[in-house]
RNA sequence: GUCCCUAUCGUCUAGAGGCCUAGGACAACACCCUUUCACGGUGUGAACCGGGGUUCGAAUCCCCGUGGGGACGCCA
């Protein structure tokens, strides 16, 4: 049996953290297995469902370079299909039409609500052997409903949570085609499962409710069964529900943030999942491990802090063309044009070690590519009538010193001790007048870095 | 209210009855490296929710509490 999983979130809003690991894991699931991997659009919520939303979802996955192997399958364009298995589901008698309005139906939860009851539909207008259903109002179009099992349970074996029971008697007979005819969402997922060939269904926990009636609905087709997997959420960093008005964010912003996406990934693969004391893998590797036994039952706390930890990591690891085209992108982004130059590419090299995401990279490259201003703080402290003389004799003896590190840094060391003063009393000024900053990496490679033209004239334009 | 899920350091987790004096990672702290700031290295502190069972033996199995989460839509 080949693996087939599916991704299929409904198009009402941006690609979010949870959303990019539920696609993550159900497309390792079938990488693992020489499986494929289907991207499905649930868009049957036209109200609330936008194109804007399906592109951004289609961003994301392919900013995670997770690619589907079928689809984007829409809904939508499915719609003859749900009808015709309606048609074939009213024939057959395992689904009725009911007259019930929604009015009516408010009326009904409110006053099982009332009575602490578990709100739910009465069945009124379920066909039974020997039951006479009411006339038919007159200018009312009905929904029409499934008719679930009265009693026994439903159980499967879930493949992170173990067996789940639960009993029919706890279900009732819910809505699978609206007034207006078009079919409801626990419909079109079991109709779509099954047409797809689904075998794995590796979804977020809040469908653990909806399994009994999806595995009730299959079974009503004689559909088969596939495996289910339902994988915790994930909680925001303050140990809060996720939610739009609170931290949950589109994976394109953690682009935006200068986040690198194999850090994302590799962050979302570890959470949630283990494969013992390994914490960095590559998507190659977290493939060949990949498996539902490892997958933490409970819900997860996220934590941007070894995410940044990895992007660091990442940034370290990354080729330096890339990261050079992604600093000049990121200071496009602030404002400055630039091109990628050698000079900018070894200022690259030299910063990338001390950078947790890529804007502070571009951010920290920025006096390379603009006269850095100097704060009136860090000038009265730093830039002392003593230092300036300094400056400017270290200027003189750079006008011809080779340009290379090694002699850069002898002849710093040779303009201190000439000048009476101990290292960090040249050092700290010289990088307070090349960068506006007082911190940098090594004060040598700094200078090669940045370019004898532009250190000489920043130098000059002290005095 | 009813039903379902869940519970190991602050956080992510290892742990499938003896390997656990509970391991790793992030974060924290200390020290080392260093002309600064980082990086890096070394080290320290830090947890089995509570109570009952089962067993020679329980973080691991069972039950009951408690905490957390989810569902109960003509949303998905």
């Amino acid at each position: 049996m080949t693996v087939r999983t599916r991704f299929a979130p409904s198009p009402t809003g941006f690609l979010h953290i949870g959303g990019a690991r539920t696609a993550l894991f159900s497309w390792a699931y079938a990488r693992r297995h020489g499986g494929k991997f289907i991207l499905r659009i649930e868009d049957t919520d036209v109200a609330r469902s936008t194109p804007q939303a399906v592109q951004a979802i289609l961003d994301g996955m392919a900013w995670l370079k997770l690619q589907a192997d079928e689809g984007p399958f829409y809904q939508m364009q499915r719609m003859e299909r749900y009808r015709a298995v309606i048609g074939q589901m009213l024939q057959a008698g395992t689904a009725y039409y009911c007259y019930t309005s929604k009015e009516a139906l408010e009326q009904l939860r409110a006053a099982q609500e009332e009575r602490k009851e578990k709100p739910r539909y009465d069945g009124a207008w379920r066909p039974e052997p020997g039951k006479v259903l009411p006339p038919p109002p007159v200018g009312v179009e009905p929904v029409v409903r499934f008719k679930n099992p009265l009693s026994g349970e439903v159980a499967w074996q879930d493949q992170v949570k173990g067996r789940i029971a639960i009993d029919n008697s706890e279900l009732d007979d819910f809505i699978i085609a609206r007034a207006d005819g078009t079919p409801t969402y626990n419909f079109c997922v079991v109709v779509d499962d099954w047409d797809m060939g689904i075998t794995h269904v590796i979804r977020g926990d809040d469908h653990v409710n909806n399994t009994p009636r999806q595995i009730n609905l299959l079974q009503a087709l004689g559909a088969p069964l596939p495996l289910y997997a339902h994988l915790s959420m994930i909680l925001g960093d303050d140990g809060q529900k996720l939610s739009k008005r609170h931290g949950a964010v589109s994976v394109m912003q953690y682009d935006e943030e200068g986040y690198l996406p194999e850090a994302v990934l590799n962050y979302l693969g570890r959470l949630g999942w283990s494969h013992g004391d390994d914490e960095i893998f590559s998507m190659e590797q977290f493939v060949a491990w990949f498996d539902l036994d490892h997958i933490t039952a409970s819900a997860a706390q996220f934590n941007t802090e070894k995410l940044n930890w990895l992007n660091a990591h990442y940034i370290k690891q990354a080729d330096g063309a890339r990261l050079l085209a992604e600093t000049v992108r990121r200071l496009g982004m602030q404002g400055i044009v630039t091109q990628p130059t050698a000079e900018l590419a070894q200022a690259v090299e030299l910063y990338r070690d001390r950078a947790g995401n890529l804007n502070e990279l571009a951010t920290a490259l920025r006096p390379f590519v603009v006269e850095p201003t100097i704060a009136d703080e860090l000038r009265a402290q730093h830039l002392t009538p003593v230092a300036l003389q300094a400056l400017q004799a270290l200027r003189a003896a750079l006008q011809d010193c080779a340009w290379d590190a090694a002699e850069l840094g002898q002849a710093i060391k040779r303009t201190a001790a000439a000048q009476g003063l101990k290292m960090p009393q040249l050092a700290i000024p010289l990088r307070v007048a090349l960068l506006g900053a007082p911190q940098s990496p090594s004060i040598d490679k700094l200078l090669q870095a940045m370019g004898r033209e532009q250190v000489l004239a920043r130098l000059q334009r002290l005095s």
